[in-house]
DNA sequence: TTGTGTTTTACGACCTCC
DNA sequence: GGAGGTCGTAAAACACAA
């Protein structure tokens, strides 16, 4: 859900002039993959991205709480995951994803004409999260804040996916890959951890309606809410668990990047 | 258009851990 | 004391119905 909008939208999806060298988004890392995500079908996080030594291998090999197991995935598409898939061999592959701009490129502003919205023929479609469709980039990433002549800036596109995709590995970002991201999105290490700060407590939104729908009696032919306790999918995800993580995560990574 | 509701950034207060 | 967590909230950005 996240990704798979972007991935569809247009093909000069990424004008972020702060394309990072090392995210690794070049087509050649956009395999082809089975769309049972609608919405996340590409999630692929991309080993290149830093040289994190935890990405790269699969999320349970470094202890990740959230774990991307497959099932967390069932909010964002219509069947189950690949079932062979790990994080690092999710398919990236929107059909008209291009390249923005030829490699070597990387940290030079798009031309003007790239700023046009080209909207693929899927980008006028509703999805649950208009958010998806902005095709119009923040003026700047520059993190401009309350205090400054602006109340808050609207990241691109790029840069939320890119925040997605890491959320979708970890819920919890480390320090090392904080200011990895923050760099190669142009976006401070601030606003990194507020973004994640913002989308725990968005998750936590979600499950808390869930839960309570759960709880309602059902009238009707409901969806099946995720079981009470486990990993539950991305959005829904940290119904019950979430105590847990809060109480426990951030001194896992801590501890970890510590050297 | 405009009014309204929702989502997205950003912050402050407070808490926990080291 | 500093860093980072949650929680609550403000306000911009946005979608959509009237």
């Amino acid at each position: 859900m996240y990704v798979g909008y972007l991935l569809d939208k247009d093909t000069n999806m990424y004008p972020s002039p702060v394309r990072h060298p090392s995210l690794n988004l070049n087509p050649q890392n956009y395999v082809p993959g089975p769309p049972q995500y609608s919405d996340f079908a590409g999630y692929h996080h991309v080993p290149g991205i830093s040289n994190d030594p935890h990405h790269g291998q699969p999320a349970a090999a470094w202890g990740s709480p959230y774990t991307p197991a497959k099932e967390d995935w069932h909010s964002y598409g219509t069947t189950a995951a690949p079932s062979t898939a790990s994080p690092g061999q999710f398919g990236f592959s929107p059909p008209d994803f291009n390249p923005i701009q030829p490699p070597g490129s990387g940290l030079l502003p798009p031309p003007i004409s790239s700023s046009v919205p080209q909207l693929s023929p899927n980008a006028q479609r509703r999805t649950p999260y208009e958010w998806m469709r902005r095709s119009i980039p923040s003026t700047s990433s520059s993190g401009k804040t309350r205090t400054k002549d602006k109340y808050r800036v609207v990241y691109t596109d790029h840069q939320r996916l890119e925040l997605e995709k890491e959320f979708h590995y970890s819920r919890y970002i480390t320090i090392r890959r904080k200011a990895e991201l923050a760099t190669a999105l142009g976006l401070t290490e601030r606003q990194v951890k507020i973004w994640f700060q913002n989308r725990r407590a968005k998750e936590r939104k979600v499950n808390k309606k869930k839960m309570q729908q759960q709880s309602q009696p059902t009238s009707t032919t409901t969806p099946t809410p995720p079981a009470v306790g486990t990993p539950g999918p991305i959005g829904g995800l940290c119904s019950s668990s979430a105590p847990n993580l809060v109480s426990s995560s951030p001194l896992t990574i801590k501890e970890e990047f510590m050297p």
